[in-house]
DNA sequence: AACAAAAAAAAA
C-alpha cells in the first residue's frame, strides 16, 4: 500500500494540482509541537501537576503527550479517508476520521491493562482524547464486536498500515502509558494536543519549513523539534518566566504607597499552594493593584506565571486591557467578540504581527498567557460547547482573577460556579474581586472551589466587607489581620432619603433637582427604565429651560454614546471642569463611568445597585454647592404598590425590591460606610436559594438548572468524555448569559439612486459584497442596540454573513415600524 | 404603561 497521505489543503502546487503530504509527516509534526508545548508553553507547576496526575515523571509525560499527538490522525489511515476521490468511492464506507481514531487507537496501542470491554480503562480513555480533536468528544461506541471490525476502519491491510505508523512513532518516542489518567486531565490534555495540530497544520509553515524535510520520523525529528519550537516562540506562546514583584511599577510610581488593603496582601497573604482569595472592597480602592500582587504571590507558590483577568463588560475589559499591558512586559492579548475594532489594541497587535494574528484567531487568545478577556470567554471553558478542553488547556498556566464578580446573575454564577470546581480540580489558583458580596454567594462560589479541589467537606467563611479571606486548598482560611484599618480607609457617612410620590415620575425628578436649577452644582437622575429617562429628560429640559440637561442610555448610535459618556467624564470625571446641571441616565451611570455628582436622584432598585450609584456621590474631593452639605442619594418610590418601571425591570426580584423598601425605612436615613452598606445588603439580598417557594425562587432554580443543562459535567462527577461536548448543539444555543436578545439596527438611509447609505447624508454607500473592515467598523459605531423582538422580520442584509455585521437588521431611514432615532432622545418607540 | 445592561455565536 502507498503511504498514507494526510493534508491537502492549502498545499497545491504552483500550477494548482494537488499535492499530498504524507500521514507521517503530519503525526511526527503534531508530537514534535506537543512536546515543544510541553516544554516551553506549558507552566512548570502545570507538568508537575500533570506527571503526578498521571503517576509519572515530568518528561515521562511529555513524551506521552508527544505520542498522544502523534496518533491524533492515524484514522486517516482508512480507506473512506484515502480513496475520499476515487471512482469507487461509494463502495467504501466512510467515517469522520476522529472518529476512526477513537476507535483504532484503543487497541493500537496495546496498554497492558486488561479492560472488561472497549469502553472502560485507559487505553479507551486515551481514545476518546484523540477522538476530541476537532473539539467535540466522540460518542461512546457501545457496539460489542470488537472495534477492529468495525468496517469503515479497513480490512487488514488498512490495519497494518496504521501498525506500520504506530511502530515507528512509539519506536522513536518510547513512551511509557500510564496506569491513571483522570477525566480532567484528560479533557485538558486534549487542549493540548488540539494547539499542537492548529500550529502544525499552517500550510505556508508546512511548505516553508516542513515540505523539503525528510520523511521517516527518526529522520525529521531533530529538524522538526528546531522548527515547532521556533514556531511556538514566534506565535508568542512561551510561558513567561518568573521575576520579582515590581511594587513600584504595579502602584504607578516608584513614591506611591501601599494602601492598607494592598498593604494586609504584602503582609498577611502567604500562599503555599493553590486555593481561593476573595476581595470584597468598594471601587477605587486599588483593587486591580491588590489583585496584581496577590496574583505575584499565586503565580509563585503554583509555578504557574500567566494571568487572565476577567472582567463583565466589554469597555471594562478595554480599560483594564490598557493598564495591564502597560505593566507586563509580555504580550498580553485581549479577547472579546469586538476586540479587533479596539483601535488601541489593533494597534498594539502591529508591534508582534506573527503573534498577534494568531493568537487574536477564534479561540486562541486565552492561550496566551497573559490575556484580558470578558467573562463570558472564562464562562465558555465551562460550558458544553466545540473546543471548550482548548480553553481548559488554557486556563492551567494562570492565575486566574474574576472581577466584579457581583455583577453576575444567577445563571452566570452557577456557570461560574461550575468553573470554578474545575479550577480547583486543575489546581489553578482564583482571586474572586468583588463589592459585597452576598454571604450565599460567597460561600456558594467557595463551596465550589473547595470540592472541585477535592475537599469532601468544605467549610467555607463568607468574605467580609471590606476585606478579603483566602481559602487554601488544605487548611484553614485566612483573614487580614488588620480589617479595622482596611475598613477605616473608606469610613464616611451619607444620607439616602425615600421621597414618596404621586402623579407622573417626572415631575417629582423634576421637582427633586430643583436646588440645581436654582443654585447650581450637578446631579445625577438614575432611571428604570429608557422611556422613563427619555420621559424625564423632555420634562427637566422643559422646566427649566436655562439649565444644561444631558441624557445618557444604551439606545444611541454607538459612537454617539462612546461620545456623550466622554463628555460626562470630562465634565464630571476626576479632573472634570464640573458645569451646573443635570444628567439623566439609565443603569449605564452605574457600569464604568468614573463620575462625581454633588447629589443623586434614584427610583428604587434593590439596595445593592443603589450602593453602586451611592458610589456616584461625592467620590472625588471636589468643592461643593452651599446646599450639599452631605452626600445624598433621593430614592423616589411610591406609596403601598411598587412603581411600575422598577417592578417591571425588577420583575425577578421583587422579594429584594420590597426588602430594600423595608430595610430602608427600618435603618433610617444615615449610611455609615462601609458597615452599613455591608449589613444592609446582607440584609436584603443574603439567602439560601433554597429556603422559599414562590414565583421569584422558581424561576431562579430554572435559570439555575438551564445553566447546569448547559454547563459541562463537575470534574468529580465525570463519566466518559462525551458528556464534556454537545454534538449537536452549536455555540449559539450554550450561552454564557441568559436575557432578553439584543440585536443591533444598522441606518439604511435611501438614496435618490436607491441605494442604501450609512449616513443620512449620504456620504457612506453600503459595499457591493462583503464590506471591508472599515465599512464594518463604521456600520457598528452607527449601529443602535435594540431588544431583538421589536424588530422581527426587518430587512437584513445577506452580503454580511460571516462578518460582524452578520445578524444585524437594517433600519430604514432610521424611521420604520414604529421606531424611531431622535438625535436628541435615542431610539424612541411609539411616537414621543 | 409592557421591560436595564450586559456578551456572543470558524479552525486546522
Ligand atoms: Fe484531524
Ligand atoms: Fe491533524
Amino acid at each position: 500500500m502507498q503511504a498514507p497521505w494526510g493534508k491537502r489543503r492549502g498545499l497545491e502546487a504552483a500550477d494548482g494540482s494537488p499535492r499530498e503530504y504524507p500521514l507521517v509527516c503530519h503525526l511526527c509534526d503534531t508530537a514534535a509541537a506537543a512536546l515543544v508545548l510541553w516544554e516551553d508553553h506549558t507552566a512548570p507547576g502545570v507538568r508537575e501537576w500533570v506527571a503526578n496526575e498521571l503517576d509519572m515523571t515530568p518528561h515521562e509525560a511529555g513524551r506521552f503527550i508527544a505520542y498522544l499527538a502523534g496518533l491524533h490522525d492515524i484514522g486517516k489511515t482508512t480507506p473512506g479517508f484515502q480513496c475520499q476521490d476515487s471512482t469507487d468511492k461509494n463502495s467504501v464506507d466512510t467515517i469522520r476520521h476522529e472518529i476512526a481514531s477513537y476507535l483504532a487507537v484503543p487497541t493500537l496501542i496495546e496498554h497492558p491493562e486488561k479492560p472488561a470491554s472497549f469502553i472502560s480503562g485507559i487505553a479507551h480513555r486515551i481514545g476518546e482524547i484523540l477522538g476530541g480533536h476537532h473539539g467535540v468528544f466522540p460518542p461512546v461506541d457501545r457496539r460489542t464486536r470488537k472495534p477492529l471490525h468495525v468496517p469503515e476502519l479497513g480490512g487488514p491491510e488498512w490495519d497494518t498500515a496504521r501498525r506500520t505508523i504506530h511502530t515507528e512513532l512509539r519506536a522513536h518516542l518510547n513512551p511509557t502509558l500510564p496506569t491513571c489518567l483522570p477525566q480532567p486531565v484528560a479533557a485538558a490534555l486534549t487542549g493540548l494536543v488540539i494547539v499542537a495540530d492548529w500550529i502544525v497544520s499552517d500550510a505556508r509553515w508546512i511548505l516553508e519549513s516542513q515540505w523539503d524535510a525528510p520523511i521517516g520520523i527518526a529522520a525529521r525529528w531533530e529538524h522538526t523539534l528546531n522548527a515547532t519550537r521556533a514556531r511556538v516562540h514566534q506565535l508568542g506562546l512561551a510561558h513567561p518566566t518568573p521575576g520579582p514583584l515590581d511594587l513600584a511599577r504595579i502602584l504607578g510610581g516608584p513614591n506611591r504607597s501601599p494602601n492598607p488593603l494592598q498593604q494586609s496582601i504584602i503582609d498577611d497573604f502567604h500562599p503555599t499552594g493553590p486555593g481561593l482569595l476573595t476581595i470584597a472592597t468598594p471601587t477605587g480602592s486599588g483593587k486591580t493593584e491588590t489583585a496584581w500582587i496577590a496574583a505575584h504571590k499565586l503565580a509563585t507558590a503554583t509555578d504557574r506565571y500567566g494571568t487572565l483577568m476577567c472582567l463583565p463588560t466589554q469597555a471594562t475589559t478595554n480599560s483594564m486591557w490598557a493598564r495591564t499591558s502597560a505593566t507586563v512586559d509580555n504580550t498580553v492579548t485581549l479577547a472579546h467578540s469586538m476586540a479587533v475594532f479596539h483601535s488601541p489594541y489593533r494597534h498594539y497587535s502591529t508591534h508582534d504581527p506573527d503573534a498577534l494574528r494568531w493568537l487574536n484567531g477564534r479561540k486562541r487568545p486565552m492561550l496566551s498567557a497573559h490575556a484580558v478577556v470578558t467573562i463570558d470567554q472564562l464562562l465558555a471553558a465551562g460550558l458544553t460547547a466545540k473546543h471548550n478542553m482548548v480553553r481548559q488547556w488554557a486556563l492551567t498556566g494562570k492565575v486566574v482573577i474574576v472581577d466584579e464578580v457581583h455583577a453576575c446573575d444567577i445563571y452566570m454564577l452557577t456557570v461560574l460556579a461550575r468553573v470554578l470546581e474545575w479550577l480547583g480540580r486543575l489546581g489553578v489558583p482564583v482571586v474572586l474581586l468583588s463589592a459585597t458580596l452576598p454571604g450565599h454567594v460567597s460561600r456558594q462560589l467557595t463551596a465550589a472551589y473547595l470540592t472541585g479541589a477535592g475537599c469532601s467537606s468544605p467549610n467555607p467563611r463568607p468574605v467580609a466587607y471590606p476585606g478579603w479571606v483566602w481559602h487554601p486548598i488544605t487548611g484553614s482560611p485566612v483573614e487580614p489581620r488588620n480589617r479595622a484599618q482596611i475598613s477605616r480607609a473608606h469610613a464616611r457617612t451619607a444620607r439616602v432619603t425615600v421621597t414618596h410620590y404621586t402623579g407622573p415620575v417626572e415631575a417629582a425628578a423634576a421637582n427633586a433637582i430643583q436646588p440645581v436649577a436654582k443654585n447650581g452644582g450637578c446631579a445625577a437622575v438614575v432611571c428604570s427604565t429608557v422611556d422613563t429617562a427619555q420621559r424625564i429628560y423632555i420634562r427637566i429640559r422643559d422646566t427649566y429651560p436655562g439649565m444644561c440637561v444631558w441624557l445618557l442610555h444604551s439606545r444611541f448610535p454607538h459612537a454617539h454614546r462612546a461620545e456623550i459618556e466622554a463628555d460626562i467624564v470630562s465634565m464630571f470625571g476626576p479632573a472634570g471642569d464640573r458645569p451646573d446641571g443635570v444628567v439623566v441616565a439609565t443603569s449605564v451611570i452605574e457600569q464604568s463611568l468614573d463620575v462625581d455628582f454633588d447629589v443623586m436622584i434614584s427610583e428604587l432598585a434593590p439596595v445593592a445597585l443603589l450602593f453602586q450609584r451611592l458610589g456616584r456621590v461625592w467620590r472625588h474631593d471636589n468643592p461643593r454647592p452651599a446646599w450639599a452639605t452631605e452626600p445624598t442619594l433621593h430614592i423616589l418610590d411610591r406609596d403601598g404598590a411598587l412603581p411600575y418601571g422598577p417592578a417591571a425591570i425588577y420583575r425577578d426580584s421583587l422579594r429584594e425590591l420590597r426588602a430594600t423598601r423595608a430595610a430602608l425605612a427600618g435603618h433610617g436615613t444615615l449610611i455609615r460606610i462601609p458597615e452599613d452598606v455591608s449589613t444592609l445588603v446582607q440584609q436584603v439580598h443574603n439567602r439560601d436559594l433554597d429556603d422559599l417557594n414562590d414565583l421569584q425562587s422558581q424561576r431562579e432554580r430554572r435559570d439555575a438548572g438551564l445553566a447546569n443543562i448547559v454547563a459541562i459535567p463537575n470534574p468529580h462527577q465525570l463519566g466518559h468524555l462525551e458528556t464534556m461536548t454537545c454534538p449537536d448543539v452549536d455555540d449559539a444555543t450554550v450561552a454564557a448569559r441568559l436575557g432578553m436578545d439584543t440585536i443591533r439596527l444598522i441606518p439604511a438611509h435611501i438614496g435618490i439612486d436607491g441605494r442604501y447609505y450609512l449616513d443620512p447624508k449620504h456620504e457612506i454607500p453600503y459595499p457591493q459584497g462583503r464590506p471591508p473592515h472599515r465599512f464594518v467598523e463604521a456600520a457598528l459605531n452607527a449601529s443602535i442596540t435594540c431588544p431583538a423582538h421589536w424588530v422581527r422580520d426587518w430587512p437584513t442584509n445577506p452580503d454580511w454573513a460571516g462578518t460582524h455585521l452578520a445578524d444585524t437588521v437594517l433600519f430604514p431611514n432610521t424611521c420604520h415600524d414604529g421606531l424611531r432615532l431622535d438625535p436628541e432622545l435615542g431610539l424612541v418607540k411609539g411616537n414621543q
